[in-house]
DNA sequence: TTGAAAGCGCTAACAG
DNA sequence: CTGTTAGCGCTTTCAA
């Protein structure tokens, strides 16, 4: 039972005009102001070619009579409702697991920005399509991120005939109206190059299990980057989404023999895990140990060494993914492409520059401006 | 102009029947099922007193065609959407400044599922009702984060009927149908006394110089504590949502002649910030300064040393506000507590605990089953 | 037990 | 330039 089918109408009195408590209704207004509720509708909604007068007049007899349009019918006749779903899809069991909190939080904030300024609002909804509250909510499109293979969700939507916008290129198949993604494969190889270029000359990769598109192309980069480089690959596997498991993976990953002289970390938490881990056998980062994770944290710029990150730039995904389903709820500039690439940016901090200042004294007090 | 208010109606063609593309609608199905639309309302929600078969029958037919009801229609109908509004009051001039990520995230997680589970969904609003977006979303209710005193989205929501449900003690006479806060002033306190009996002699604070609730009881709490016990305060002030400015102040703080030996923050990124501010005066935490600071991240288990946090416990907090919400959306229990009070947890880890052992060796890795 | 009919509040044709 | 009218698709009396 969802929470609109469980509830009664609850207004008794039938006589419209008669009521004095209800809220006051587009008629009220007409009636108030003496004109036809037409002309309420066209003044309010800047509709129609009415004198500024009348326009004027309407709009204060609304006001003071307190009058708020009913979206449900303006749903109802016109078919929008202005809302926005916006879902990701979950690796385990859990309705919600944010794994990448930092990631999600900046693209969804960064989505609601850009969906408020065009006039749209967004839901959150769950990813499994299954549940009542998807037929319960008047959509007028999607914003997906992470599907997976074949989702049911996405599926479903579609053949609703509403847009869906994914965050994340979709594996397979999937008939998303649009997509918008980091070029991972560039972003890897390049962050690879850069470990090199500090002079790593075994470089580790500590990795998940899961078969999202983030996670395969970024591990197949690294491998073809091995390969074309000549270095055995080096790597870690854990489920991502379990928190305790990247700790544990990234001490086996120093625990190996062929310990990795850099190693690079997929997921957000394991800046801090390889950080811990390199402590636990006595490694020095960056002079024994070269480190960089994929992190949209801040912390990172504050740890011990500060450590370089690989910024997927969630807000610039979030406000692309946005535009780009409402350009299709608006069928504006139908011939846009329907892929859009992000640059990603890594940002180099002390983890991954071998040997300069040695840094191990006190430096001094920062000034803001420095940040 | 909402975003709803600038379509037309698409659809042209006015013999419904004749038209084969567009969704099926209620009347379809019960021409197909040759009963009703009464009947099929009746069947697919659960309504009536109907035959089992004819129920049957009706939702195979239903499923056949594909139907799915319009969720605008019933909302109109029913004058019930299912859906909750969450909002979140903001200190600067950012639509969406969500200083503290995680407490953030970890509510609004909380708040979906506890909403998902009674059959709602979450909106995310801005936080100025003069928003064209508020007028144009149907909601049963709100959930308002941290509302400000005399916030102007309350008080329009309440005038309009709306019950609202805030996340932290109301300022003043916010007339809010329910609030759901923990008590800081006791939090701070027993911080205080954790630390002092930890063998702090000056604590100090590091605070914001809004004027939002949560700082506010936070700060007076601390100075009747330093009243209570004797001590001077020593507190520096910094503008809590600026993320540069809290690494500066906790320098400030620890510049100053009469340097603490513990220092609380009240802010999410004030560990990291103290602890840096810490390493650039070559101050050993803990040996020559406790930390303690407020937060639901997960970064601090980790950091060297590992910081003890406060948590306000917001999936609690999130799960709390919505059913007091939903409660009294569907007026259930009137006579519940509309204030509730949610215990805060010290997650004591290294840094609040002077001279333990040495712990500047390595220690062996960490097993899972130890987290 | 089932069906016909009356709207929910609004917008957009189409008259006047 | 303004008003009348016909629904949007559904739920719910109320009569058969």
């Amino acid at each position: 039972m969802t929470a609109a089918g469980k509830h009664q109408v609850s207004r008794t009195d039938t006589s419209r005009r008669g009521s004095r408590q209800s809220r006051a209704g587009i008629r009220d207004v007409a009636a108030a102001a003496g004109v036809s509720i037409t002309t309420v509708s066209d003044a309010l909604n800047g509709k129609g070619r009415l004198p500024d007068a009348t326009r004027r007049h309407v709009r204060e007899v609304a006001d003071r009579l307190g009058y708020r349009p009913s979206a449900a019918a303006r749903t109802l006749r016109t078919g929008k409702s202005g809302l926005i779903g916006l879902t990701v899809t979950t690796y385990g069991d859990e309705p919600f697991t944010f794994t990448e909190f930092a990631y999600f939080a900046e693209m969804a904030r960064a989505a609601t920005s850009a969906a408020l300024a065009r006039g749209y609002a967004l839901v959150i909804l769950p990813a499994t399509s299954r549940h009542d509250v998807w037929q319960n909510v008047a959509l007028d499109g999607t914003v997906v991120i992470d599907p997976s293979d074949h989702d049911p969700v996405v599926t479903e939507l579609v053949r609703q005939g509403l847009p869906v916008v994914s965050d994340g290129r979709p594996a397979g198949t999937l008939p998303v109206t649009a997509w918008v993604d980091n070029d991972h494969e560039a972003a890897v190889l390049g962050l690879l190059d850069h470990l090199a270029a500090a002079g790593a000359r075994r470089i580790g990769l500590l990795t998940g299990n899961t078969t999202d598109t983030y996670t395969r192309l970024s591990t197949t980069a690294y491998l073809s980057w091995c390969e074309r480089i000549g270095q055995d690959p080096v790597y870690e596997t854990y489920p991502a989404h379990d928190p305790c498991a990247g700790a544990v993976a990234a001490d086996r990953l120093l625990a190996r023999p062929d310990r990795p002289d850099a190693v690079y970390g997929l997921f957000d938490p394991n800046g801090t895990d390889l950080l811990a881990a390199a402590r636990r056998y006595g490694l020095r980062v960056p002079d024994d140990l070269l480190l960089v994770c994929c992190s949209e944290s801040t912390v990172y710029a504050a740890t011990e060494p500060p450590i370089t990150t690989l910024s997927l730039k969630p807000r610039r995904i979030g406000t692309a993914v946005v535009q780009l389903l409402i350009d299709a709820i608006e069928g504006i500039d139908e011939n846009r492409p329907v892929e859009q690439v992000i640059p990603t940016e890594l940002i180099v901090r002390t983890s991954s520059q071998r040997r300069r200042s040695p840094r191990t004294k006190v430096s001094p007090p920062r000034s803001p401006a420095q940040d």
